[in-house]
DNA sequence: TTGAAAGCGATACCAT
DNA sequence: ATGGTATCGCTTTCAA
């Protein structure tokens, strides 16, 4: 048994495929009470569903987003994902959701893929470079990451880090470690920022993944140095938590803070203080943006301070 | 400038419409090397990128799966979805990943527009209810959870519990709770399976929501009855952090031992100790089965214990 | 080896 | 208010 069409919907009601469309869709012209009535009860009877795959090449629209980040495992884009998913439904959108592993060739695929299937807009979350659109007209933006010629969304790196490291400050510490991953120049200024203001030298960086293995890779290292470091900043909530685990094993006190602000940061050990990133904004952001097909344009929201344990408060 | 179709590339070419399909997919008919090169040619200046729509439409299937999970925040959903992903892309299948809130209108919703799109298979991740497919002929494969009518894929849930329980007891714990989420009922046989074999008694039970906060609460709850607990068993990884937290700000040492087996759950502290679930081995069954088609059967696969900190050990 | 053409399911204009 | 029909982009059979 394949799938109904509306061929026998047509048929079964006693009506041209016409008028099954306007009831369908409502319009765009008008059915008479009797025949909508008939059209609906043979959708119900014969379990009709529209062919969204045949409507999307006679409209030539599909109302669907992609989505595409490095790794669904990572939990701030799992948040990302959920916002820009529900923000999208708000306006009739639906997002369709893929990862790459971090590879750029996955990467590339999976835009072509997605191009293929005639999505009507593109989110990349931090891709690894700028998507090749072959000729395509469809809004992109890309999140927390800067790309030429494609609009983008993101917190303001520079002014959260800055925040994080004086609240750090205001603790007493004087030295005061960065842990950053790759692209974090703007999260590093703002740490050059705040110790600078405060006339502390920033000379203590360890550049590692974003991951929790870098930062327990960094941790490891920030405690066999013996720098007199008393507090870090790190560039996400999972070097945070890989900071954590590597300060836990040693036994060492250590003052952390950190940028992103997913649960993951909350309930671990102690919890993390963090400059937040402001998902549902920036999710409303993206599909605003995408919706409305606006030329690319970077937006960028405060990160607002949360504070918990891991800072010494 | 609207995409560019494969009538544009044929003329260019100066080769029929035929020519360019046999070209762009491999056959089915040969093509001389000369008009090959000339509709490549083509291909490349005119920046042609074949319409996935029509093509599903014309050949009827689209290659692709949807996966629906309750919440991509879940890590062991993210690390589900990322495998199931990689095994489809073996067999040259799209995965289009989408998450429910845990909310069945949503879930229902979801389904829908999947179906509408022509998926050529579904993968449910804990569905809260056996899908609607009014008529459509699908393979259907939910993971980790049973259903009607409906192939199942998941881990041994009471075998894995017992053998965590084992652990517990063998560590000399005489009093452990269980701690469990609607659903794990699997999981409380097990850990009854386990306290009865030993002759402990199977008394205290908390029964808490399947995230950080329900373990959270459980916690709460447990620290504050003083039963004589001195080890629990969570049915997941999230309500081990939750537990893991508030044992930490009530000060009290408890064994601790969970069912999922996450980074998260590696990288808290301590390190829980966990009885993980083969996501490879369960990717790769989702995949076979909606691959081949099988007629719906239920298939679990033994979970293994992984040592770490939390236990004890 | 190549071209013409039918048809996938749905939309919406032009008639009636 | 309703029906007939051309059309979206692509695949593939049938003929040449």
């Amino acid at each position: 048994m394949s799938p109904v069409t509306r061929n026998q919907v047509a048929e079964y009601a006693g009506v041209s495929t016409a008028v099954v469309s306007y009831v369908v869709n409502g319009g765009p012209r008008a059915v008479s009470p009797a025949a909508r009535e008939r059209v609906l009860e043979a959708i119900r009877v014969l379990g009709y569903r529209p062919n969204a795959t045949a409507r999307a090449l006679k409209v030539g629209s599909t109302r669907t987003f992609g989505l595409i980040t490095p790794d669904g495992g990572n939990p701030l884009f799992a948040e990302l994902a959920k916002a820009i998913d529900r923000a999208a439904a708000e306006r009739g959108y639906v997002v369709l959701q893929t990862s790459t592993d971090g590879d750029p060739a996955t990467e590339r695929a999976k835009v072509a893929e997605l191009l293929a299937r005639q999505v009507s807009g593109l989110v990349l979350v931090t891709p690894s470079e700028a998507p090749d659109l072959a000729g395509a007209e469809l809004p992109v933006v890309a999140v927390n990451r800067m790309l030429p010629g494609v609009s983008s969304v993101g917190p303001r790196y520079r002014e959260g880090a800055r925040t994080a490291v004086e609240h750090l400050i205001w603790h007493g510490h004087k030295r005061i470690a960065l842990v950053v991953g790759a692209g974090g120049a703007e999260r590093e200024q703002g740490w050059r920022d705040a110790l600078g203001e405060a006339g502390l030298s920033a000379d203590v960086v360890e550049r590692v993944g974003f991951g929790r293995e870098g930062g327990y890779e960094a941790g490891l290292r920030l405690v066999g140095r013996r720098t007199g470091v008393t507090a870090v900043f790190a560039s996400s909530d999972l070097q945070g938590v890989g900071l954590l685990r590597a300060f836990h094993e040693a036994g060492v006190e250590m003052a952390v803070v950190v940028f992103d602000g997913t649960p993951e940061a909350e309930y671990c050990w102690p919890p993390l203080t963090v400059v937040r990133q402001p998902v549902e904004v920036m999710a409303a952001e993206v599909v605003r943006q995408l919706v409305e097909g606006v030329v690319p344009e970077a937006v960028a929201f405060p990160a607002e301070l949360v504070v918990r344990r891991s800072c010494g408060c």
